[in-house]
DNA sequence: CTGAGGATAGTCT
DNA sequence: GACTATCCTCAGA
């Protein structure tokens, strides 16, 4: 089921560990693909550094301060990360999709970043998976809740009721804010981006593995 | 597997 | 001109 505002519409730190387990769909002209969301960062609208919104809206920041639900694109280092915008409009919060377990459309994710890459590669990182699901700017500013090019769903029939555990850590690759516990990630899964030292319990079983 | 270093381009100071 | 919520390659164990 496709997950509607009232879902977004709460405090960033829960809806960044429910995203947890949620399933990522993103459909397009040539074709659709999805994974399972197991990693993700909070960036918050108030007394948080690191967060874009912290020095107030800017031009590329503006999609950040929209209604909850909506999709926030912003380009790094010449490639793109994802993120979900939550609370209510004009807080500037919102949560950064790190990482997903690749589910449907792998040969078409594997045919946008590389024939190179490996599986565990094709999503496990933000601006690897915006490549892999075709997410730029165009896409900054979509409703979630109403687009049909790309949005959240609470589970997949065929995975049933995942069962894992959430462990936290710091946020990765920023120099601001670095003491907050702001990133989640389902624990032990192989898909996860960072350092092995994130990973309490290394190569656990991947979702994959229960379909 | 790990860590280090350079490439990359759009936005703001 | 400096800054990134990064990635890829390479060397070494």
């Amino acid at each position: 089921m496709k997950l509607d505002y009232s879902f977004y519409d709460r405090p960033t730190i829960k809806v960044a560990r429910d995203l947890l387990g949620k399933l990522l769909i993103r459909e397009s002209p040539e074709g659709l693909v999805s994974g399972v969301i197991v990693e993700v960062e909070a960036y918050l609208a108030k007394d948080d550094e690191a967060s874009h919104s912290f020095s107030g809206i800017k031009n590329r920041n503006s999609s950040m301060f929209a209604a909850p639900g909506t999709l926030y694109v912003y380009p790094i280092h010449a490639k793109y990360c994802m993120n979900v915008v939550t609370e209510q409009s004009g807080q500037g919060a919102a949560v950064l999709i790190r990482a997903v377990e690749p589910m449907e459309g792998i040969d078409l994710m594997q045919s946008r970043r590389g024939e190179k890459i490996g599986l565990r590669d094709l999503t496990r990182g933000p601006a690897r998976l915006c490549q892999a699901f075709a997410v730029d700017r165009l896409l900054d500013g979509v409703d979630l809740t109403t687009s049909t090019a790309i949005w959240l769903e609470d589970s997949s029939p065929e995975l049933g009721k995942l069962v894992f555990s959430v462990a936290t850590s710091e946020r990765i690759g920023i120099s601001r804010a670095q003491d907050h516990q702001l990133r989640f990630f389902v624990d032990g899964n192989r898909f996860v981006s960072g350092c092995a030292r994130c990973h309490s319990l290394p190569n656990k079983d991947a979702f994959r593995s229960h379909v």
